[in-house]
DNA sequence: GCTTGATTCATACGTTCGTTTTAATCACTG
DNA sequence: CAGTGATTAAAACGAACGTATGAATCAAGC
């Protein structure tokens, strides 16, 4: 076959759709005539509307998952016996994020910026999405908290929270941050961007709190 | 007249609902009832359902930048003439949104998260309320760029959008935050919150760039 | 080659949406 | 009190939405 299967598709087109538009603001009419379906396929394949946008984060939330941790364990076992360096840290939490914008994968351009937007969500499809994050960010805190022994653990909650926002916002909105930059700021430098946002969060997380 | 102006209580319903739901998740229906006016009003008053939105925006942004620039030439003034700390700096530039939370006015408290999501919204509509914020940021940036004359351009604008996104994450989620974090994470100290985030962007600008 | 299960298709249903229209009501002024 | 402009009210419009239905089509096994 040279056609892709309809359901995967389906979940690439609506990966960019749901990216750009939000979950209100896509209508399965346009999913379906993109991805070149029938109109009943989303509920013949997915259930209902929700369930094609929690079936594309499904597919990608799992290796993504994955990726952090097989990075964080790298880091960990490159330093020890001693702490990684907190700047690895921050790097194996990010460029699992990061890479995809890179990616070959026709779809998971899109994810990170899908990503970025899910906070904006209503309902609980949000919070059901969000939990699958929880037990790789628990990971990460004991690292963190390893190596920044002085932090008290609400503050390094919150360094994580600003990490997440800067993180959900320049992948949410890197074509806007480069028009209103005046074209200073290269959404497309995905290196670059990992590097400084890595420096400059590593930085904040150094900071001696109050 | 006990009752408000029909006007300002569209304005004050339709900013929460548009915080909690975004644009197209709120329906015209759900704002006049709330607001117990009739249906066409919202038509009457802003011609339509965007006019509104972009209504409940220039309510607040001419006074939050002007707040903005007040309290930077005031950390101006004060250190003159030396320049300005960085906290300082970044403090006037948090504190108008971040005070909101905590503000008397009825509608004033949704604002913050309104503008965390608006981000988040597709359309002309987004570009339009942001370029309000332009002429401010520039102040800021040209003012960040005296205290910080080694950083590049480029540098130092990733940065201020690190920090956008910080806010924009923490005022949108602050309840998602609180419950991630198990509780640790307190959205109700306003003024702790922004102690936190100033030192944490603080550190974060002042990183040495490579 | 017919059967069976999976998928696709065209179509329709009932709801909700933003907007419009027309009439009613209100607040004032001359 | 008549008249006028601003506001509110009730009702309806057409369009778009998510979903459901039943027939048509396809692929594979016996």
């Amino acid at each position: 076959m040279v056609t892709t299967d309809t359901r995967q598709r389906l979940l690439d087109v609506a990966e960019g759709l749901f990216a750009d538009q939000g979950l209100k603001g896509t209508s399965l009419r346009a999913i379906t005539s993109a991805a070149e379906a029938n109109l009943a396929a989303v509920n013949y394949h997915f259930g209902t509307k929700e369930g094609l946008f929690a079936a594309v984060f499904q597919r990608r939330i799992g290796p993504m998952t994955v990726e952090r941790i097989r990075l964080l364990d790298q880091a960990l076992e490159a330093a020890a016996p001693n702490a990684p360096a907190l700047e690895d840290v921050l790097r194996a939490y990010l460029a699992p994020t990061l890479g995809l914008l890179t990616s070959h994968d026709p779809g998971a351009v899109n994810f990170p910026r899908l990503l970025g937007r899910v906070f904006s969500e209503s309902g609980e499809i949000k919070i059901q999405v969000l939990n699958q994050f929880r037990p790789s960010a628990e990971r990460f805190l004991e690292v963190l908290a390893q190596i920044l022994p002085e932090l008290p653990h609400a503050e390094l909650m919150w360094r994580l929270h600003f990490l997440i926002g800067s993180l959900a916002h320049t992948t949410a909105s890197g074509k806007l941050i480069c028009l209103m930059s005046g074209g200073a700021c290269d959404p497309n430098d995905v290196e670059g961007l990992l590097e400084r946002l890595t420096t400059y969060a590593a930085a904040g997380f150094q900071a001696p709190s109050r």
